[in-house]
DNA sequence: CGGACAAGCTGA
DNA sequence: CAGCTTGTCCGG
């Protein structure tokens, strides 16, 4: 296990400067409490009430126990997190209030308190997402260990044998080999990227006969032992007898904690199963580049992985013409018609109606003359200035033409055109369509969400997928690769007859060579030699500091050595440094200013 | 965070 | 100088 690290700027306890004389030692078992309140972030010492000894209470009560403690005048809640504590002299000491629940062990405490200094946040962040999220008094006993049965996948213990493996699967491969190969090791944690994908998964390695906690829902069970299951916040889960850790779709962006801290699960698993000395198995049809760090990825047989990806169409629209709005390619017809099966999923990454419209005969733009904004198309082809809501005729003020190209379709207005060129019903995915729509549904657009709806599909197209390939993020690639793998999971392998359609005018990307020829390896070197190059991670380590207080600390940052300070920009700063290790370090001897401050430690926009 | 308390401001 | 606002400090 590796050593504690003494975290100054995290929490200070007012050490007492040892005495000379020890007098009127309090009476009592005296514990350290970190509060729950994000705003204190300081621990105290509380006594442990003598009446406590009688009812098991005292016994119950250990590091990580999740307590409610007198301070200030009211009661908060906390985490013991050390016992036996001297106080600090002078200090008129309280009794805990209550013993509310159990709480991490002290292994992850430990763990927490490594991602609170890697992501510049607050232990008590940490220790709340390793907590239970209903009180827990009392772990069921332990299931009984139940083999797996059938015989044992090369490839998945040969994952296993390393300390760290980038395990590269394409996405129509099923992991269940690679848990139950962890399995008979023992109790393995396993991180997936969203709650569906967990039920998924944990409803899969039931029905194999193995027992399984989902997390967050069952933080005792996970606590009891077998396999736990769980989305980023399960890194940190209880796992009796932790014998390996298991990232799946590590290169997906919901393993990494949106709000401060900017805590990445793939990270936090790999340093988990470090300290415990067990195998960490990272899956990815496409690693990144953090991944690869750990060594090359291991993979399938060529032939193996090709038939994991689905069939690709690459439909290129420089040389065609376009139908409508030029946004649907006579290419498509057949697919959404149905011929290559059902359901059909249309996926176009942007929101609302027709923003942006231009005169098909002379090119203008159709704006309102006194705001200077873009009009908008209204049902009845009546335009619509979004500023006054004033109504005009659909009529090109500069040349009279009533025919408009629409540079900007959204959504609701590519649903009308595919309908109609389909000649069938189109179902638009929103947030709130409900389930029963979907179910039924034979052909359906939406935005990327559309995706996490819905779970087979015979087609999937990409009505426009330049503008993910062009998007000016630093991660563009990674991103666009991320939507294709999702897209893919809803087609299966080549044998299901899936097809993933992407129109574009960019058919030599390597992105959608990589897509077409099933081989993500293409993706690596390129990626590779622009990060280098930039300077971007996994090759150095970034930190973007914004909010009020921004300026502030960066002045109390001053200009250490070997960390470069870029900004601001948006009032928002870079910080810079060669490894994650040295820019931690730098961040945490920085005085925290008082104001609003977000520190985003591995930022994946910018 | 939320209470306590001190310092500063206003009105008569 | 009471009565109030604003700011700073501290909690075991």
């Amino acid at each position: 296990m590796a050593g504690k690290k003494a975290d100054p700027g995290q929490l200070s306890f007012d050490l007492p400067q040892e005495p000379a004389v020890i007098e009127e030692q309090p009476e009592g078992r005296v514990v350290r409490v970190l509060t729950d309140v994000t705003a204190i972030d300081r621990a105290f010492d509380y006594l442990v009430p003598s009446t406590w000894e009688a009812d098991g209470r005292s016994e119950a009560l250990q590091i990580g126990s999740s307590v409610r403690i007198p301070l200030a005048g009211r009661r908060v809640g906390g985490w013991v997190i050390a016992d036996n504590v001297e106080p600090p002299p002078g200090v008129k000491l309280r009794s805990l209030a209550k013993l509310s629940s159990r709480g991490p062990s002290e292994e992850i405490i430990d763990l927490a308190r490594w991602a609170a200094h890697r992501w510049a946040g607050r232990l008590s962040s940490l220790l709340k997402t390793a907590s239970p999220a209903v009180n827990v008094t009392r772990i069921p006993p332990a299931p009984a260990h139940i083999e797996a049965h059938g015989k044992e996948a090369t490839w998945a213990a040969r994952a296993l044998e390393q300390p760290c493996t980038s395990l590269r699967l394409p996405p129509g491969f099923s992991v269940l080999p690679l848990l139950k190969a962890a399995a008979r090791r023992g109790d393995t944690l396993v991180i997936v990227p969203t709650l569906k994908q967990a039920q998924r998964l944990a409803l899969e390695v039931r029905q194999a006969g193995l027992p399984v906690a989902l997390m967050p829902r069952d933080w005792a069970r996970a606590a009891a032992g077998g396999m736990v299951i769980g989305t980023r916040s399960a890194v940190l889960a209880p796992v009796a007898n932790l014998a390996a850790v298991v990232v799946i779709d590590e290169h997906d962006e919901a393993h990494q904690e949106e709000r401060n801290p900017t805590w990445h699960a793939r990270e936090l698993a790999i340093e988990r199963a470090r300290r415990a000395g067990v195998p960490c198995v990272l899956t990815s049809p496409n690693p990144s580049l953090e991944a690869l760090a750990w060594g090359e990825a291991q993979m399938l047989p060529r032939a193996e992985e090709r038939q994991g990806w689905p069939k690709v169409d690459l439909i290129d629209r420089r040389p065609d013409d376009p139908v409508r709005s030029g946004l649907l390619s006579e290419a498509l017809v057949p697919l959404i018609r149905g011929e290559q099966g059902d359901p059909v999923v249309c996926v176009l990454n942007r929101k609302g109606r027709s923003r942006l419209l231009a005169c098909a005969q002379c090119g203008n733009l159709i704006c309102c003359e006194d705001h200077q904004v873009p009009l908008t198309q209204d049902d009845q082809e009546v335009l619509i200035c979004p500023i006054d809501q004033v109504r005009r005729p659909a009529v090109c003020e500069s040349c009279g033409s009533v025919r408009f190209k629409n540079l900007r379709a959204g959504v609701t207005r590519v649903r009308e055109e595919l309908e109609a060129l389909a000649r069938r019903p189109v179902v638009e995915v929103t947030a709130d369509t409900p389930e029963s729509d979907l179910k039924q549904a034979k052909l359906l657009v939406g935005t990327e969400a559309v995706l996490h709806r819905v779970d087979r599909a015979a087609c999937v197209v990409f009505l426009e997928f330049d503008q993910e390939l062009l998007a000016p993020r630093t991660r563009a690639s990674e991103q666009a690769m991320a939507l294709i793998i999702r897209a893919a999971r809803l087609l299966g392998g080549r044998q299901d007859g899936g097809r993933l359609a992407i129109q574009t005018r960019l058919p030599d990307h390597e992105v959608l060579q990589a897509t077409l020829l099933s081989d993500p390896s293409r993706l690596v070197e390129p990626e590779t030699v622009r990060r280098q190059l930039l300077n971007l991670p996994p090759f150095s380590a970034l930190a973007q500091i914004s909010g009020a207080a921004a300026q502030a600390f960066i002045t109390n940052l001053g200009r250490p050595e070997e960390v470069d300070v870029l900004g601001p920009r948006d009032g928002a700063w870079l910080i810079r440094a060669k490894t994650a290790e040295k820019l931690a370090d730098v961040l945490a001897q920085v005085e925290r200013p008082p104001g609003r401050l977000r520190i985003e430690v591995g930022p994946l926009r910018s």
